[in-house]
DNA sequence: CTTAAAAACTAATATGCGTTAGTTTTGTAA
DNA sequence: TTACAAAACTAACGCATATTAGTTTTTAAG
């Protein structure tokens, strides 16, 4: 059968990593097989296994490299010097514009890490948790300075967070809204609320 | 083997379902086995059988409960007489509450409902739109009463729906806070924002 | 006790899965 | 053209799945 085809990806085997995104997002990754990504491919299941370990590698290789992109933006807010205001806009920001560009792997990281092995599982909680962690220290000093409502700062991390998550929607039917619009309202609604 | 335990459910299949909604949120649906749901109601698998019709006539079951409680609660909220940010309030209430007291049901018909089968996808996918628009009328009518900001309606909605739904992460570790303080401190936050 | 229905069981079917082994085709460079 | 390696293929294994059929056990009423 034809070759697999890298598309605009540089190496196949990122071809086969774009490609099982796109299907682990559409099916989720228990349902979504090595026959069928190998179809969508146009090329047999135990090809793959010429550049790919397993199944399971792949949805690692997704995950990780979505929270790594996730950390090292948050780290580079952490050294900034800016107001808390402008940090957590910029976080909002950051989360909405990866979300809308890289949408299938981050819904994949954000949705089928929980089928993640031992032991990516718990490293990847982990991840999370210390995510999570170091919103809080963020929002936490905000609350400290009188720039933010002493809300409880998890309740707000997990707003925020899940506010931004929920774009996945979005992506799907669009409406007559820009991405860029989108981006503005939506963090003008984290912030300053929808009341008059 | 022994029987199916009822416990505090009326029926042996509504011990079933509330079962299956514990399995289907925790591994997924497709990942979830009618083999492990049976041996976690200390049975056999083919003994559900005298029971449901399958396994998908239970995602089902589940899924459409859910979407008919949310829709009744919309639908009184809309014959109501109150300001619209009363109603949104209101809205914002009932999601958190509910995703709260019946975790497993509503994590279930959020996350697991694209392994439903036609028609009932469709269904469902109509359902979910519908729900989504209908919000969106409230809170269009709230901006053309000058209650609310004019910012881009499916946006405040997806936000919105977005926060709420987010709690399924909080359910996991708890944290101190009240279920009560989350409440007010989430309708404070999506209301009023976190700026000062 | 007897009996009939309810509810469990065992055994088996058909299907699909990830993956491996071994083989053939394809592409490239000498 | 030859030779070698890359990359595809086919066939198959072992396992798990949802579900059905047929049978036995349990329960409860007469």
């Amino acid at each position: 059968m034809a070759k697999i085809k890298s598309g605009n990806n540089t190496t196949k085997k990122e071809a086969i990593i774009e490609q099982a995104a796109f299907l682990f997002k559409t099916k989720g990754y228990p349902a979504a097989s090595m026959r069928e990504l190998a179809i969508a491919l146009g090329v047999e299941a135990p090809s793959l296994y010429n550049y790919i370990g397993s199944k399971s590698e792949l949805l690692q290789t997704i995950c990780f490299k979505v929270a790594s992109e996730f950390s090292f933006n948050l780290e580079r807010v952490e050294n900034s010097s800016e107001s808390t205001i402008t940090n957590v806009e910029s976080i909002i920001r950051f989360h909405i514009q990866t979300m809308l560009s890289r949408f299938n792997e981050v819904y994949v990281a954000n949705h089928e890490w929980k089928h993640l092995k031992e032991p990516f599982f718990s490293e990847f909680l982990h991840f999370r948790r210390d995510y999570e962690k170091r919103l809080m220290i963020l929002i936490e000093a905000g609350i400290e300075k009188k720039e933010i409502k002493n809300l409880h700062p998890y309740v707000t991390v997990l707003t925020i967070l899940s506010a931004v998550r929920g774009l996945e929607f979005w992506h799907g039917h669009k409406k007559n809204v820009t991405a860029q619009e989108l981006e503005n309202d939506m963090v003008n609604h984290l912030l300053h609320g929808i009341v008059k």
